[in-house]
DNA sequence: CCTTGTCTGTGACCCAGGTAGCTGACGCTT
DNA sequence: AAGCGTCAGCTACCTGGGTCACAGACAAGG
C-alpha cells in the first residue's frame, strides 16, 4: 500500500479536522490512523463499484460526491445523499458487512483517503474517542434518511424542493446564500427530492415569476427566504390553492 | 425506580435472548443491564410522546410497534419502521441526543423494557460486546430506510405493495406463510408503502382476481409467489402492461 | 336482538406530476 | 468559428394514484 508523502501529512490532517468525526481525536491518533489510510482521486463522473471498492472505507478530503438509488428500467435516481468534505463513506456496508445496493456519482473531482474496512472496525473498537464521535454521525445520517423517506411519502414535490433549498442555507456566507447545491443543475436537485429535470424547472420558474428566488444556469440565489418558508411549510392539504403553476 | 421481580427475570432474559442486540451477551452483563431496566406496558394505540419518553431507550419484548412520521395537514402517516419483539427504539435520539420528529403507534398492546439513554450509551462505551453487535443492527435499520426511500421515489404502488409483502416472507413458518403483516388492516399496508387504504385494496383485489393472493378480513395470504415475485421486479418503465388495474 | 365502531369493497372524479419532444443558450475543444 | 455536448426553458399530453363518498361485512358489548 503506497504510503502517503510526509510532505502533504500535516494538510491532510488539517483536511481532516474540518470533519466532525476526527476533529475530536488525539494528533497521535490521527497520525497512526493516516499510517493506514491511501490517498485516492477520483475523475467526475459516475463511479462504477468495483470489488475493491466495496470493502473499503471513504473519507472525502474535496468534492462532493452523490449517493443513491437507481431505477434501471426507467434509468432515474435518487440522491439518498450528498456527501462534502469531512463526510465518510459507505457506512451501511462498514456496518453489516454486507454490500450495498447504492450508486456512486462524484459531482466534482474527488480527493479521498481509503481504508479496509476491517482496519475501520478495529478502531471503532479500540478507540472509545472514534466511537463516541462515529454515534452521532451515523444518528445524523439515519436522520436524514428518515427525512427524505417522510417528505417523499407526505409532501408535494412544491414543498420538497423549498425545503431543499432552505436545508442548505449557508450559516457562514453572505445572507441568503446557498450552501453545496448553488450550482447544481436542475437534474441533480430533481434526484435529491425524487423528481425529475422538467419538474424543477417548472417549479423554479414559477418562483422567480413570484420574485422568490433567481434561478440563472448553474446559479440558485433566494430572494426572499419568508415566502419560501411558507411553501415548505405548506402540504398538499391546501385545497384552496391555484391549480397548477403552468402558463 | 421499581426493580423488576425475581421471578421474572429468567423468562425476561429468556425472551432478550431472541434479540440479535442481546443474544451474544455474556449473562452476568445480562443480569447487571436488567438492573437498570424498567418494565412498562403499553396499550394498543397512538402514544403521546412526553419528555419522558424522549430521555429512554426502548426494548419491546411483546408485541408489534408502528414507528414513523405524519404529516398533520393531511392526517396522512408513513411507517418508517415496523418493529417487533426484540427491537429495540429510538435509536436515532439515543445516537446524537436530539429529539425525534417521529410518532409512535402500538399495533398491540406492548411489553416493554427501558432504560435511561445516558446509562445506555455507557453500557456502548464500557462493553465492546454489546457496540459489536449494535452496530450491524444500525446498518441494517439503515438500509431499511434507504430502501425505503429508494421504492418510494422509483417504483410505483403495485412493485412496492409486491416488494412488502415478499419481504415478510416468513422462513421459519409453514411454505407461502407470512411474518408480521398477515393480519394488519389496508391502511396499515398503505402507510408501510407511503400510500392509502383505497389504493392497497385496488391492488388487493387485482391480485385476488387473478389468484395471485387470497384476501380476508385480517389475514393475507399468498397463492403464487412467482407471480408476485415478477411484479416485485417491474417497475414503473414497463410501458406494455394494461392500462388500469380497475373494473 | 339491536347498536356502534372498525374494516372492507367499489365507483366517480380529477389533478399533480411524469413522459416526450423540441429549441435555444452557453461553454469547451479543435 | 465551427462543431459538439450539456443545460435550461417550454409545451402538449396522459395516467397513476389520491380524494370523496357510500354501502355492506364483521365483531363486541349491551
Amino acid at each position: 500500500m503506497p504510503s502517503i508523502p510526509f510532505s502533504d501529512k500535516e494538510s491532510i490532517i488539517r483536511q481532516l479536522r474540518k470533519s466532525p468525526l476526527f476533529e475530536p481525536l488525539a494528533e497521535s491518533l490521527l497520525v497512526d490512523m493516516l499510517r493506514h489510510f491511501r490517498r485516492e482521486t477520483w475523475r467526475k463522473g459516475r463511479c462504477s463499484p468495483s470489488s475493491e471498492t466495496e470493502k473499503r472505507f471513504y473519507v472525502i478530503l474535496s468534492g462532493r460526491l452523490k449517493m443513491g438509488r437507481i431505477n434501471p428500467e426507467t434509468g432515474r435516481m435518487v440522491t439518498l445523499f450528498l456527501l462534502k468534505p469531512g463526510d465518510v463513506f459507505d457506512v451501511i456496508s462498514l456496518l453489516n458487512g454486507k454490500p450495498h445496493r447504492s450508486t456512486l456519482e462524484a459531482i466534482d473531482d474527488l480527493e479521498l483517503l481509503s481504508a479496509g474496512v476491517e482496519e475501520v472496525r478495529r478502531w471503532i473498537e479500540l478507540h472509545p474517542q472514534f466511537n463516541r464521535g462515529f454515534l452521532p454521525y451515523l444518528g445524523w445520517q439515519m436522520r436524514q434518511l428518515a427525512d427524505l423517506a417522510g417528505d417523499l411519502a407526505l409532501h408535494d414535490t412544491e414543498t420538497r424542493l423549498a425545503r431543499l433549498i432552505l436545508r442548505h442555507l449557508d450559516p457562514d456566507g453572505p445572507a441568503n446564500s446557498l450552501h453545496l447545491i448553488h450550482d447544481l443543475s436542475h437534474e441533480a436537485l430533481g434526484e435529491m427530492i425524487g423528481t425529475v429535470r422538467v419538474v424543477v424547472n417548472r417549479q423554479l420558474q414559477h418562483w422567480q415569476r413570484e420574485g422568490v428566488i433567481l434561478a440563472r444556469r448553474g446559479r440558485l440565489e433566494i430572494q426572499e427566504i419568508e415566502a419560501l418558508l411558507k411553501k415548505a411549510m405548506r402540504s398538499l392539504g391546501s385545497r384552496n390553492g391555484k391549480s397548477r403553476n403552468r402558463g
